[in-house]
DNA sequence: CTTCATTACCTTTTT
DNA sequence: GGTAATGAAG
């Protein structure tokens, strides 16, 4: 028997924070609260970062040691941000709390643990145009007949892949419920799915998916592993748990009740039960929830937005269910909105069903009544919120401080022109990603090929950058090379002779050329920044000259990248941060330069989570939200959502708009407002009227604002702000948004 | 074999 | 506007 040390409890942190003070009666509930499992309902605009955060800072308080935690938020950011605040009320300097999103804490565990799969620590991230990029080899791979009939695109394949990962469901099953119309291909899509699993390994790659089911393939094949981490972090804290899906949900209720499953995983043989789960789909098996540990998440049912990449409203629903003992908590009372805008949106949610009931007070005064905007066209829409905006601007709201949400990126497009006539700076959030653009992954494929000399998609992207190498010859070269972990031998190989002679003649001197680089880039592996810098002198700015027609702006999108790239001690560690990262666009890299203050465009879907003084909503029509599409998915309660997530990131002022006519090559469609503003009870919003001034006399009168201009302008009648005037539209450009389209009959009628 | 041009098809939301 | 598949010229 071994000797008994006992450890004495760890001493107390001098906490900044107080407990009493500074938080409310709910919120101190649920953040001093003991062991078990906890549910937190927070409700929008509730506090829930800040219980979230002072929970953490009561844990360490209490002698909970920071690598006992595991914090798990939905962006990076906010775990950092959460963080950082933590540090604040605790003091601790820089305490190692594992915090991050489920992809990145996946990576770094497998890193350590990734050779149980196969994997070395080196392993690299497919983004999502990698996964095509392989997918695409795995169908010529796989010899699919293409011409029979249309087989589905790259795009398609890894969504299948991905859906199938995340919900469990196997792909034949997806098949059936998402893409009927492929069912017919089922064979060769399961042949081409296994290849690219084949493809992946052999590179020595992971794609997103694989951080989160291989991390559970961990825990659920080898027990010593779960009780290892389920000993480590005592607590696990998980933020917006409604968007979680079955694999994030198995993966946290794998570590907070682990020490109590050891038992049962021993002796139900492991490899029956988790290998056959997680190969080929089938279930997430139910845990057993014999004594739950302390797992405490937090969200809000009604903001579950992300059924489409296999978020499970269930876990959220049936979270006390599943875990017997649950201590629900509720936090109810609103800091962000005014009365009116609460109103609505409680209004809005009360139509879907199967929720935790709650209802949201307002803590703030009284403020106006929400605007219920009818537009006609997009233009005249965009229009008036570039006006209003001026308008707030003139009343002391700073432009940064205001965001227009829509439901897709499409429809911001006619809101971007109108924008950039009227001289209005804006950001926009999301669309595509900074490292997903050509020249980003090209310079990143150096950096990549250095730090997995295994990674295969970025090798044959640099194989393709060369000139006189295409699809056939660096798929030779692939082949002639093998897989080597190491970057010298690869380098060697890349200069034998059984490499070179399957080059065409002129196709040796660039080819020496890469190799020259690649070896600049080993020997600076240590400075992300150094590497990136000789790659650009030493030839990438001369290839992207050749090949890119805004050259300049693409030059300094990778001087930018050469600065984020400072940060970084290590290639491996700013690859990865910069592919799990997405959003570098807003906040760490163009703001160096611009620092007006600028209004936010963004999805509904990328505004979770924040909040500003005004926010307009635009394009709210039949048709745009809901999303058809949307409809068999989620379901039109997932798209009231949405509605809802957009209504409430709003603290004082909120504009809903629509425009009625949607122009068309074909002459012009009557659109009908969104259901779900339809459905609002008339009391809770104030309609504006749109009213056009008459035009300079030098521009056609528009012919459909002509039934309609009987008032040259329009009034926010009776609301806080009515001083101010909507002044039509005399400083637009000459050239006019609705004189475009002649056949555009006015069809609507003012009532 | 590579490269360029032309075609058809789609574009909801994202780590 | 963007991507993917196809065909034709060098």
């Amino acid at each position: 028997m071994a000797r008994r040390f006992v450890l004495p409890s760890r001493p107390a942190l001098s906490v900044r924070a107080d407990f009493d003070a500074d938080l409310n009666e709910q919120q101190r509930a649920a953040v001093t609260c003991g062991d078990g499992p906890k549910l937190v309902i927070a409700g929008a605009g509730t506090g829930k970062t800040r219980t979230l955060t002072y929970r953490v800072a009561y844990l360490l308080s209490q002698g909970v040691p920071p690598d006992g935690l595991l914090l798990v938020t939905f962006t990076n950011k906010a775990a950092r941000e959460m963080v950082g605040r933590v540090r604040e009320l605790t003091g601790i300097d820089g305490p190692r709390l594992w915090a991050g999103t489920f992809h990145s804490i996946g990576a770094r565990l497998l890193r350590r643990h990734g050779a149980l799969f196969g994997y070395n620590e080196s392993f690299s991230i497919l983004d999502e145009s990698d996964q095509r990029d392989v997918m695409r080899l795995c169908i010529t791979d796989v010899g699919v007949d293409v011409k029979r009939r249309r087989f589905p695109a790259p795009r398609l394949l890894c969504s299948m892949i991905s859906l199938s990962a995340n919900t469990g469901d196997p792909i034949d099953e997806i098949l059936v419920d998402r893409y009927p119309r492929f069912v017919d291909w089922g064979q060769e899509i399961i042949a081409v799915t296994t290849r690219y699993a084949e493809r992946k390994h052999a590179a020595n790659a992971m794609d997103y998916d694989d951080l989160l089911l291989l991390w559970l393939r961990m825990l659920l094949e080898y027990p010593e592993l779960q009780q290892r981490y389920a000993q480590q972090f005592r607590h696990v804290l998980v933020d917006e748990y409604q968007d979680t899906n079955r694999v994030q949900g198995a993966i946290v209720e794998a570590i907070a009740n682990g020490s109590q499953n050891v038992a049962d995983e021993r002796t139900a043989s492991p490899s029956s039960s988790s290998q056959s789960t997680l190969a080929g789909g089938g279930e997430v098996p139910a845990r057993s929830a014999a004594v739950p540990g302390n797992l405490m998440v937090v969200g809000d049912d009604c903001q579950s937005i992300y059924a489409f990449r296999g978020a499970h409203y269930e876990n959220i629903l049936g979270f006390p269910e599943r875990n017997p003992g649950t201590e629900v908590f509720k936090l109810e009372v609103n800091y962000r909105s005014t009365p009116q805008i609460l109103a609505l949106t409680n209004d809005s949610i009360r139509h879907n069903q199967g929720q935790f009931t709650k209802e949201l007070t307002a803590k703030r005064r009284s403020g106006m009544l929400p605007a219920l905007v009818a537009c006609n066209y997009p233009e005249q829409e965009a229009a008036f919120v570039a006006e209003r905006l001026l308008q707030l601007r003139d009343e002391g709201t700073e432009l940064d401080r205001v965001a227009v949400l829509y439901r897709a990126h499409s429809h911001r497009l006619s809101l971007e022109t109108t924008l950039l006539r009227y001289d209005i700076p804006y950001e926009i959030r999301g669309g595509l990603r900074f490292f997903e653009q050509a020249h980003i992954k090209d310079v990143t494929a150096y950096l990549r090929v250095i730090a997995n000399p295994q990674d295969e998609v970025a090798l044959r992207r640099l194989l393709l950058m060369q000139p006189g190498v295409g699809n056939v010859t660096a798929e030779r070269v692939r082949r002639a090379i093998g897989t080597t972990t190491d970057a010298a031998a690869l380098l060697r190989l890349l200069t034998s002779p059984e490499v070179l002679k399957l080059l065409r003649r002129h196709a040796r001197g660039p080819w020496a050329h890469l190799v020259e680089m690649l070896t600049a880039v080993q020997e600076k592996c240590d400075e992300p920044e150094t590497a990136i810098r000789t790659i650009l002198l030493d030839g990438y700015a001369d290839y992207a000259a050749a090949h890119f027609t805004n050259f300049d702006s693409r030059m300094e999108d990778l001087e930018q990248l050469a600065v984020f790239a400072t940060q970084y001690d290590t290639i491996a560690s700013f690859l990865e941060e910069l592919v799990l990262l997405g959003e570098l666009h807003g906040q760490d890299v163009q703001d160096l330069h611009r620092d007006e203050p600028r209004v936010v465009l963004s999805t509904i879907h990328q505004a979770k989570g924040l909040e500003w003084d005004a926010v307009f909503l635009i394009h709210l029509v039949e048709g745009a939200i809901p999303s058809p599409r949307a409809i068999d998915e989620g379901g039109e309660e997932e798209e009231r959502r949405i509605f809802y997530v957009g209504m409430t990131r709003a603290r004082s002022e909120l504009y809903l708009s629509y425009p009625i006519v949607r122009p068309g090559a074909s002459g012009s469609l009557l659109q009908q407002p969104s259901r779900f503003v339809q459905e609002l009870q008339p009391h809770h919003v104030e309609p504006w009227e749109l009213a056009e001034a008459e035009p300079p006399a030098t521009a056609r009168p528009p012919r459909a604002a002509s039934s309609a201009s009987t008032g040259t302008r329009f009034e926010n009648r009776g609301s806080a702000s009515s001083s101010s005037r909507f002044s039509g539209f005399q400083s637009a450009d000459p050239e006019r948004p609705w004189d475009h389209d002649p056949n555009v009959d006015p069809i609507w009628e003012p009532d």
